[in-house]
Parts: C-alpha cells; structure tokens; sequence
DNA sequence: ATAAACTTTCAATAATTATTGAAAGTTTAA
DNA sequence: TTAAACTTTCAATAATTATTGAAAGTTTAT
C-alpha cells in the first residue's frame, strides 16, 4: 500500500467511525486530515482533499475548534487562516472524553436528578420507576467521576494504573 | 412529578440519549419502557405506549435482542410474545460495552492492522502516516483491553478498584 | 475609502435514516 | 386442515441530518 492509498484510507475509516459516535463524517475526515498532516492546512487544502464544499469545511472546522481538538494557526505574511490539530491521542482522548462527558453525561444526570422529584405513592410501578432511576443515577455519576479524574489528570498515570491492574 | 410523567420523562430522555450514541430513538425508548416496567410487556403494549407501528416495534424489538439486552419471554396460556430487559445496570453496561467493542473498535483495529502494510519510502509525511496510525492503534488496543477485562469480570471487582483507585 | 482576499452564514437541496402499514409468513387451537 | 392470532418483512414515505453555493460579512493592504 502505498501512501495515498493509505492517507484515503485512514481519513475515510476515520470519518465513518465518527459518524458512529455522534461527529459528522465530514467533521471527523476533517480531523484526520489534520491529524496525519504534518504541516498547517488551509481551507482550500481541506476542500481539495476531501472534495467538499467551502461552507461545510468552513462550519465544521468552527465545530472541530468548538470542541477544542482544532486550532487556528497564523502564519506570517499569509493571508488565509491554517490549522492544526492536537496530535498527541492521548491528549486528543481526554478532550473528547471532557466534551463527551460535558455534551452527554450532564444532561442526563440533569433530567435524572429532576426525576427524583417523583411522589412515591407507594405503587409497585413507582417503587420500580423510582429504584431504577436511582440505580441509573449512581453509575451516571460514577462513570462521570471516573472521566473526569482521567481527564483533568495529564500525567496519565491512572491510564497507566489501570493497565498494570488489568494486565 | 407524579408516576406518568416521570415514566414519559424517563422514556423520552433514555430514547434521546440513546440515538446520541449510535442506537436509534425507538430502540432506546423500548428499552427504557422495559427498564421500568415491572411485568414483561407485549408488543401490543409497547405500541401503545410509545405510540409507534408493529413494524416498527418488531423490528427494534429484534435488534435489542440482537444487542442481547432484551429477552423473549413465554408466559402459560398466553399467545402473544412478552419481552424483559436486563435490568441490573451493572450487567446491562457490560453488554453495551462488549457489542460496542465488537461493532466499533474491532473494525477499527482491522483496518489500523491492514494500514501497517504502508511502504515507508522514507518521506516525512509517510513517515507521520505510520507514526499516527501507530500512536491510534496502541490506544485502540488498549482500550479495547480495558473493556474486555472488564467485561469479562463478573464480580466488576475492577470497577470497585478503580473507584477506590480515583477517589 | 476602496478593493481584493478571504471567511461565514443560511436557504435550498441532497443524502441518509427511521417509520409506517399492509401483505406475507408463522404458530397454535380446534 | 382450517382459521384465528399473532409476528415479520419490506417497499413506500416521512423525518432528520448533511451539504452546497452564492450572497453577505470581515479583514488587510494600498
């Protein structure tokens, strides 16, 4: 396989992989373009190669850099703005795990926490509703704990942890 | 909050999360509508209360067994097929973790393996394709491991360690 | 102040994904 | 074996989500 078989390769299994977890294909292709680039992208180089249209590459680049995984990149005496993504993946996890847990976790304590607020009238379908929701609510908050801890922790050393605990 | 709209509250939030995540909205909101429930329901009933077609019920009721989060259960004298879900969370994440290890993260891990026949003719930017692919592969592994490991321990002893581990 | 170089916005459209409902299929009881 | 009770399938349609492209907006150089 030669390296443009490759570089299509990555970007498009990277870009369906995304899709699967919430980031838009053309989002996720974006990222990868930058993550295996080794120097800033223009605008124009992203809508060469990935063959999409300036208003996509534009919005989703805004999303990429909303997440904090993109940046903008200066470069002197250049007029078009570039970019640049974090390379490092571990960096790159806990980012995604913070936005993940932010965008997704929150919410859902949120809306459990306000079912709390549910009269028990001592039915067995309420005991249930109310019981379930708890045990829902206790492994939300641990999951949330455990992604956060990994993530405001930079030197990894639960990562590390876990390995040699799990090994 | 009284016991019908914490049900509806309950369904509708499970049923949004759910589809953020890669399983579609009425697979979700049948799952959450057994969660809850606390005698098995029949087709008839999840069609009533989700308000959504046979179809539509049949068709998501077989991809949640498929997933093996929710069971057919036979009840004497009864024509009609009843349906449970998993209900202790603890099981339920285990099964979510391994399917989404075999429907995610093992394509990925094949198609990072297949990337590793790239030819390194020595320029810088194969040379950053087989450093990034490398860097993702090794983070693939391991977490996949990770899931595994967990997966595969009934006593979730590791999660017990973990909590202890981050507190 | 003007114009060139560039980016953003957003209504229209395309692509994808979910849902319906009725016909076909299956199982059970008599 | 027949018919009633039930489930599955799948082509048609609806709903949602992504993408385009051109007009509007912004920045910089002169």
């Amino acid at each position: 396989m030669n390296y443009e078989e490759a570089k299509i390769k990555f970007v498009s299994t990277w870009g369906s992989l995304g899709s699967l977890w919430g980031i838009n294909k053309a989002m996720a292709q974006i990222q990868a373009l930058l993550f295996i680039s080794i120097k800033p992208l223009s605008m124009e180089d992203i809508m060469a190669e990935l063959q999409i249209s300036r208003g996509n590459t534009s919005m989703n680049l805004r999303q990429l850099m909303d997440w904090g995984i993109v940046t903008k990149e200066l470069i002197p005496g250049e007029r078009k703005e570039y970019f640049t993504t974090e390379k490092d993946v571990q960096e790159l996890t806990r980012i995604i795990a913070k936005e993940r847990s932010r965008r997704e976790i929150q919410p859902v304590i949120k809306v459990l926490n306000e079912l709390s607020s549910i009269k028990d009238d001592g039915t067995d379908k309420t005991k249930e509703l109310i019981k379930q929701t708890k045990a829902l609510h206790d492994l939300t908050l641990n999951a949330d704990t455990m992604i956060n801890k990994l993530v405001n922790q930079k030197q990894n050393w639960i990562t590390k942890s876990l390995i040699k605990l799990i090994k």
